[in-house]
DNA sequence: TAATTTCTGAGACAAAAGTCACAAATCCAA
DNA sequence: TTGGATTTGTGACTTTTGTCTCAGAAATTA
């Protein structure tokens, strides 16, 4: 019964419910494992890395563990392996491409973050309603009319990143449902309703900075 | 003994201890109750309120029940003498000034973001390490040089919203510690350590976007 | 003034997330 | 091959967070 469990695979454990802050924490494994391999070092301890990472062994033991044993008992965890593991797990053993929907400021800062670039993410596409802005390069980016957004069903882009005024937002995601992407990334400030298909994670700029004056 | 806590006023009710995720939903409500003043409603409930930020009208009333009773019962609450209490619990009844430590592409949108406004956040200073920024104009501000970032205790400035390089970001705090910096907003994939005095909120792009491929 | 409606405030309850402790697995040395 | 050192994986426990329920306060109406 409990080895009935214990056989699944990744992919399948994932309908035992892992936790969304699990979920949330993976990518962080991802970069330490990733940034471990470029140190060359081979294995890594749950204590080490919790060090690393400001977190208790016991927590990364069981969030690993949601997904299978990766681990060496008396070793710890194989880096280059685990790093793999992790990113199937994720879904970033291939390029994900992401459109960006906003080329201003804030936009065009997006378009050049290097950060993305660890976890496989591709901005294959740039879209903005400004005429002003149609036309010009963002990153490694034309800047295409928003009009034309539905090209993102033939670019095979599931994802998006929302940088666009607050009062227009819905409106994007609305088009954006249509055009089959699956995941949203949003940084108005606003609640977007989307199908039960579709993920959206909105960080709030203000919201966070907000709650810092309370704290002093 | 139970009378006694009743009689507490919200100042004193932050020592019973309150959910952090309380605290992070306050600017959101603020947000909501300033909206609701510039739409001229004097009063909402819980209920309303609920369907506007799609959470649960008991979550509402408990979280704002522990820094005191602000609702009417029969009527809902008031919009905007609850504002101003969420405004003074959250210290936002003051301008807030804040330091922008990065003035590349993130910190220049960080830096005319306009959703800071309405919390009362003012960027007072920007500062950078790059001969080619400093001197330059960023929002309102022009970009001083790192090295005077002692310059920001004399301005009565207790905030800093860091949009610098990750290797470079414990370096920059280990100053603004020096500085009586009191909270920070981090937007470099990295933790920070800090004195306990201080507060640090860490906003992780990559990471974020990093989760939403699994969900599809 | 009493009955009715509305809606808050708060305790009880439930769910989710985090922590801990220990059995089991592996390695290494003797 | 055995024993000691190490470290994982996991079930039990604790803490935190969220939801529900309902008594009771305010307003309205009769």
């Amino acid at each position: 019964m409990r080895s009935q469990l214990k056989i699944c695979n990744a992919q399948a454990m994932k309908y035992q419910k892992i936790p969304d802050e699990t979920i949330r924490r993976m990518p962080m494994y991802l970069r330490a494992f990733s940034m471990l391999k470029t140190e060359n070092q081979d294995t890594i301890s749950s204590s080490q890395l919790a060090e690393r990472l400001h977190l208790n062994p016991p927590q990364i033991r069981k969030d690993l563990s949601y997904f299978g044993a990766f681990g060496t008992r008396g070793i710890g965890y194989p880096v280059a392996s685990t790093a793999d593991q992790i990113r199937s797990i994720l879904k970033l053993d291939v390029t994900q491409k992401a459109a960006l929907i906003g080329a201003g400021r804030l936009g065009a800062a997006i378009a050049e973050y290097p950060g993305f670039a660890m976890f496989g993410f591709d901005i294959a596409a740039v879209f903005d309603n400004s005429v002003s802005k149609i036309g010009t390069k963002v990153g490694r980016n034309v800047v295409e009319d928003i009009a034309k957004i539905s090209m993102i069903r033939g670019l095979d882009i599931h994802l998006a990143i929302l940088a666009v005024p607050a009062d227009v937002a819905q409106s994007v995601v609305d088009m954006l449902v249509e055009c089959r992407v699956k995941g949203i990334l949003n940084l108005s400030p606003c609640y977007l309703v989307v199908p039960k298909s579709m993920k959206v994670v909105t960080i709030d700029l203000a919201m966070e900075l907000g709650t810092l004056p309370y704290y002093m």
